[in-house]
DNA sequence: ATAAATAATTGTAATGATTACAATTATATT
DNA sequence: AATATAATTGTAATCATTACAATTATTTAT
């Protein structure tokens, strides 16, 4: 069923969509869903791979799609941490993301970009923060270590 | 000839390269140049298409062989900002990005990453950060204005 | 309710960046 | 000079993403 992590809530995202016009179909949807079910910054593959096990008929072109349409609206974030592959995320609130070298994974982290600023881009109008970092995370810094 | 700007000097750089046992080939000498004299994060094509003029030999692939390497040794520094486009950078100092929308320049601007720490990453190994901005530039901006 | 207009979805084919790999050439070692 | 090692090249393959036209669903007007 539905998002377990209503993060950007039902009512939330069903708000801004009916805000630009954007009808809620049963793809959307079930793209939406996923994102808010796996919080793990998945790439388009893993989405269709996953989706299409229910939905048989759903196209990669389609989830392309919404979530094109997803990131014009700002429901959804784009990640560009390795050059070979893009990430959605669903968390559109600030955060920075740290990417583990070993296992892959994307973690999140809090941190206050809004509110930085430096005299260099004073005079230029901000719209996009991103940070993140890469490096190994403790889980596989520990089983690195225990197997020495 | 050589590098103007020689921010990573040539002599720092013939060294870092000797001490990995990386040859300074003449093709590696002009991607390196290229980087230093125009550090203005180019793609992949836009070296290739500029050393190509005068090295008609030159193959891209050297030139993604030679980057791969200078990237390796820390030399050069990969930037995703779009995911559709790797950039590179000879400067490997900490620094921020700035990418405009309008004119598709990419400014740096210092920032202290390395000095950067939260709880939430305690036992992680940072290795490399990254932070860029994305907005429109005070040149287009002031462009806009005009224009009305 | 029906017809016309608009939006969503799909599939196919194209694009374009990146890589794999084998062949060739240059450099270093013996 | 002969051999080993590293660099470079070209070709073809891969893979993510997009373009676009055809199909289907939904809305709106009649
Ligand atoms: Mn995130
Ligand atoms: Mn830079
Ligand atoms: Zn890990
Ligand atoms: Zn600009």
């Amino acid at each position: 069923m539905g998002c377990d992590v209503m993060n950007p809530t039902f009512g939330f995202v069903t708000n801004q969509l009916k805000k630009h016009n954007i009808r809620l179909s049963n793809r959307r949807l079930k793209v939406l869903e996923y994102l808010c079910n796996n919080q793990n910054h998945p790439t388009v593959d893993q989405i269709y791979v996953n989706l299409h096990k229910d939905v048989p008929t759903l196209s990669k072109t389609t989830i392309y799609n919404t979530l094109h349409t997803l990131v014009e609206v700002g429901l959804v974030r784009v990640i560009n941490i390795e050059d070979n592959e893009t990430r959605y995320d669903i968390l559109t609130e600030d955060h920075g993301h740290f990417k583990c070298d070993s296992c892959g994974k994307i973690f999140n982290f809090n941190v206050d970009l809004d509110s930085f600023t430096t005299y260099e881009l004073s005079g230029f109008r901000i719209m996009d923060r991103n940070l993140y970092f890469k490096g190994i995370c403790q889980r596989c810094l520990l089983n690195i270590n225990k197997n020495y």
